[in-house]
DNA sequence: GAATACCTACGAAAAATTTCGTAGAAAAAA
DNA sequence: TTTTTTCTACGAAATTTTTCGTAGGTATTC
C-alpha cells in the first residue's frame, strides 16, 4: 500500500466528514466538524486546500462553490494507518494489538461470533 | 486512562528503547535509535528532557551522567494510544480495527488458538 | 447596477514538534 | 595541573501542522 501520504489528524476529521457524506462543500464539512470541534471556516477550508494538493480529495466547481469528495478509500486508510500504527506502537506484532483490543473493549455476542467465523477461515486458509 | 499527556512519535520512540532495557542513558538510547534512524545525540537528548518535564520518564543523576527510566508503563501506553486511534481513525470501532488487523497480518496456529481461548473467555463472561 | 451575501484564494501568524549548535561543567587522561 | 574527553543545559533554527485575516470574485437581492 502507501500510496497516499499520511493524513494528519485534522485531514483525517474531514475525511471522515467525506466518507460518511460522499461528497460535501466546504460548508457541510465545516458543519460537521463544528459539532465536535469549534473550527473556523476558513481553517477547514484550507486543510481541504491542502488535501487537495496532496491529492486526498477531489474537487469539482459546480456554480460558485465546490464540490468536494475523498480520492482515498476509507478502508485502504485505515488499512496504512493500521499498519503504520503497529509497527509504532506495538512493534510490528499485530497479535498483541487485537488481544488488547479485544480486553479492553466489549464485544457483542454476534461481533465473536463473527470473529470465530473469520478465525477458522484463517486456519483453512493454511 | 488518559492519565499522561500522549508522547509524539519521536517520545515513542525513546519509550521503546527505555522499555526494552529498562534503564537507560541518552547515549545508549541515541546509539539504539541510530540503529534505524540517524539522529544526533543532543537531538535524542532534547527529546528526553522535554519528556522529564512531561513526566514521561525519571532521570537519576549517577556521576556524571544521568540514567533515564520511562515512567509510564508499555501496556498502558499501549491501551491508552490504541483507545485513541479506534476513536480517530476507525470511527470508535473496535471490532472493526481487529478484523482488519487479522485479515492483514499473518496469525501463526499457535497465536490463532491462543485468540480463540480468549474468545471463549470473553463468552463465558457474559 | 449598486449593495449585500456567500465562497474561494492567498499568505502569513501561531503552535507544536524536531533538530542541532554552542557553552559550560564534570570526569579522565596526560 | 593542564589538556582532552564526555555529558548536560540552553536556546534557537527548521519543519510541520493548524489557524485565521484579508482580498477578491461571483451570484443574488433590492
Amino acid at each position: 500500500m502507501e500510496i497516499f501520504q499520511k493524513p494528519t489528524e485534522s485531514e483525517l476529521e474531514v475525511l471522515k466528514v467525506l466518507w460518511q457524506m460522499g461528497r460535501a462543500t466546504v460548508k457541510q464539512v465545516n458543519e460537521e466538524i463544528n459539532k465536535t470541534k469549534e473550527t473556523g471556516y476558513t481553517t477547514t477550508l484550507k486543510i481541504m486546500q491542502i488535501m487537495f494538493e496532496k491529492g486526498l480529495v477531489s474537487k469539482n466547481a459546480e456554480g460558485k462553490q465546490h464540490i468536494f469528495e475523498a480520492k482515498i478509500g476509507e478502508e485502504d486508510t485505515q488499512k496504512s494507518l493500521l499498519n503504520r500504527f503497529i509497527d509504532s506502537t506495538f512493534q510490528g506484532n499485530a497479535m498483541s494489538l487485537v488481544m488488547q483490543a479485544l480486553g479492553n473493549h466489549h464485544a457483542s455476542e454476534e461481533e465473536l461470533s463473527e470473529l470465530k467465523k473469520l478465525i477458522q477461515q484463517l486456519e483453512q486458509d493454511k
